[in-house]
DNA sequence: ATGCTGACAGGAG
DNA sequence: ACTCCTGCCAGCA
Protein backbone atom coordinates (compact mmCIF):
# COMPACT_ATOMS: atom_id res chain seq x y z
CA UNK A 1 0.00 0.00 0.00
CA UNK A 2 3.01 1.94 0.37
CA UNK A 3 3.89 2.22 -3.15
CA UNK A 4 1.99 5.40 -3.47
CA UNK A 5 4.63 6.60 -1.94
CA UNK A 6 7.07 5.03 -4.36
CA UNK A 7 4.28 5.64 -7.30
CA UNK A 8 4.46 9.32 -6.76
CA UNK A 9 7.47 9.75 -7.63
CA UNK A 10 7.48 7.51 -10.74
CA UNK A 11 4.27 9.61 -11.33
CA UNK A 12 6.03 12.72 -11.39
CA UNK A 13 8.44 11.26 -13.84
CA UNK A 14 6.14 10.12 -16.23
CA UNK A 15 4.81 13.34 -16.25
CA UNK A 16 7.56 15.13 -16.55
CA UNK A 17 9.10 12.88 -19.62
CA UNK A 18 5.66 13.28 -21.22
CA UNK A 19 5.79 17.42 -21.14
CA UNK A 20 5.80 18.38 -24.59
CA UNK A 21 8.32 21.27 -25.21
CA UNK A 22 7.83 24.91 -25.09
CA UNK A 23 5.40 24.19 -22.46
CA UNK A 24 5.06 24.12 -18.81
CA UNK A 25 3.85 22.37 -16.03
CA UNK A 26 3.47 23.90 -12.49
CA UNK A 27 4.78 21.64 -9.38
CA UNK A 28 1.21 21.67 -7.67
CA UNK A 29 -0.28 20.25 -10.82
CA UNK A 30 2.16 17.91 -11.39
CA UNK A 31 1.95 17.01 -7.38
CA UNK A 32 -1.69 16.91 -8.22
CA UNK A 33 -1.77 14.88 -10.79
CA UNK A 34 0.15 12.17 -8.64
CA UNK A 35 -2.11 12.24 -6.29
CA UNK A 36 -1.32 14.69 -3.82
CA UNK A 37 -2.25 18.33 -4.53
CA UNK A 38 -0.32 19.38 -1.33
CA UNK A 39 2.60 17.87 -2.32
CA UNK A 40 4.38 20.52 -4.68
CA UNK A 41 7.02 20.54 -2.50
CA UNK A 42 8.08 17.24 -2.98
CA UNK A 43 7.68 17.61 -7.05
CA UNK A 44 10.57 20.12 -6.28
CA UNK A 45 12.79 17.69 -3.93
CA UNK A 46 12.35 15.28 -6.65
CA UNK A 47 13.37 17.51 -9.21
CA UNK A 48 16.03 18.86 -7.46
CA UNK A 49 17.15 14.84 -6.56
CA UNK A 50 15.46 13.37 -9.32
CA UNK A 51 16.13 11.76 -12.51
CA UNK A 52 18.35 14.83 -14.30
CA UNK A 53 17.75 13.49 -17.67
CA UNK A 54 14.32 14.55 -17.53
CA UNK A 55 13.16 18.55 -18.67
CA UNK A 56 12.40 19.79 -15.35
CA UNK A 57 13.17 22.81 -17.03
CA UNK A 58 9.66 22.96 -17.62
CA UNK A 59 8.26 22.54 -14.35
CA UNK A 60 7.80 25.95 -13.15
CA UNK A 61 5.92 27.83 -10.36
CA UNK A 62 2.13 28.36 -10.50
CA UNK A 63 3.16 32.27 -10.72
CA UNK A 64 4.95 31.82 -13.49
CA UNK A 65 8.07 32.39 -11.51
CA UNK A 66 11.48 29.79 -12.40
CA UNK A 67 13.17 27.81 -9.98
CA UNK A 68 15.77 29.28 -7.36
CA UNK A 69 17.35 25.82 -6.86
CA UNK A 70 17.80 24.98 -10.97
CA UNK A 71 21.43 24.68 -12.05
CA UNK A 72 22.28 28.66 -12.52
CA UNK A 73 19.67 29.84 -10.76
CA UNK A 74 16.52 31.41 -12.38
CA UNK A 75 18.40 33.12 -14.93
CA UNK A 76 20.08 29.56 -15.77
CA UNK A 77 16.39 28.39 -16.52
CA UNK A 78 15.53 31.39 -17.98
CA UNK A 79 18.00 30.49 -20.46
CA UNK A 80 17.11 26.78 -20.59
CA UNK A 81 13.15 28.03 -21.21
CA UNK A 82 14.25 30.34 -24.12
CA UNK A 83 16.15 27.07 -25.87
CA UNK A 84 13.01 25.42 -25.69
CA UNK A 85 11.07 27.88 -27.30
CA UNK A 86 9.63 29.75 -23.75
CA UNK A 87 9.19 33.18 -23.50
CA UNK A 88 10.87 34.66 -20.58
CA UNK A 89 10.57 38.35 -19.49
CA UNK A 90 12.91 40.74 -17.78
CA UNK A 91 11.65 39.55 -14.36
CA UNK A 92 12.52 36.24 -15.30
CA UNK A 93 8.83 35.09 -15.39
CA UNK A 94 7.24 33.33 -18.53
CA UNK A 95 4.77 35.02 -20.49
CA UNK A 96 1.65 34.19 -21.08
CA UNK A 97 2.06 31.54 -18.80
CA UNK A 98 -1.78 30.02 -18.95
CA UNK A 99 -1.03 29.69 -22.77
CA UNK A 100 2.48 28.16 -21.95
CA UNK A 101 0.91 25.38 -18.90
CA UNK A 102 1.22 21.75 -20.68
CA UNK A 103 -2.76 20.26 -19.97
CA UNK A 104 -2.57 16.39 -20.18
CA UNK A 105 -4.18 14.02 -21.88
CA UNK A 106 -7.39 13.02 -20.45
CA UNK A 107 -6.94 8.74 -19.61
CA UNK A 108 -10.10 7.56 -21.44
CA UNK A 109 -11.51 11.25 -23.05
CA UNK A 110 -11.73 10.67 -26.66
CA UNK A 111 -10.86 14.58 -28.20
CA UNK A 112 -13.14 15.36 -30.43
CA UNK A 113 -11.62 18.26 -32.00
C1' DA B 1 12.42 4.77 12.67
C1' DT B 2 12.50 10.07 13.78
C1' DG B 3 13.31 14.72 12.58
C1' DC B 4 14.45 18.52 9.56
C1' DT B 5 14.37 20.28 5.20
C1' DG B 6 12.60 22.14 0.89
C1' DA B 7 13.36 23.75 -7.15
C1' DC B 8 5.63 25.28 -3.59
C1' DA B 9 1.04 27.28 -2.86
C1' DG B 10 -2.30 30.14 -0.68
C1' DG B 11 -3.83 33.56 2.46
C1' DA B 12 -3.24 37.88 5.00
C1' DG B 13 -1.22 42.57 5.91
C1' DA C 1 1.54 45.39 -6.44
C1' DC C 2 4.75 43.31 -2.96
C1' DT C 3 6.17 41.00 1.35
C1' DC C 4 5.56 37.85 5.23
C1' DC C 5 3.58 33.77 7.50
C1' DT C 6 1.49 29.22 7.52
C1' DG C 7 0.46 24.52 5.84
C1' DC C 8 1.53 20.52 3.60
C1' DC C 9 4.05 15.93 2.34
C1' DA C 10 7.63 13.00 0.66
C1' DG C 11 12.74 12.74 0.50
C1' DC C 12 17.19 12.73 2.79
C1' DA C 13 20.66 12.40 6.76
Amino acid sequence: MEEVNDDFRQRIYALVAQIPKGRVMTYGQLAALAGSPYAARIVGGIAHWGDPDLPWQRVVMKDGSLAPGYPGGTAGHAEALRVEGVAINDEFKIENMAERLWRPPHPDQNSLL
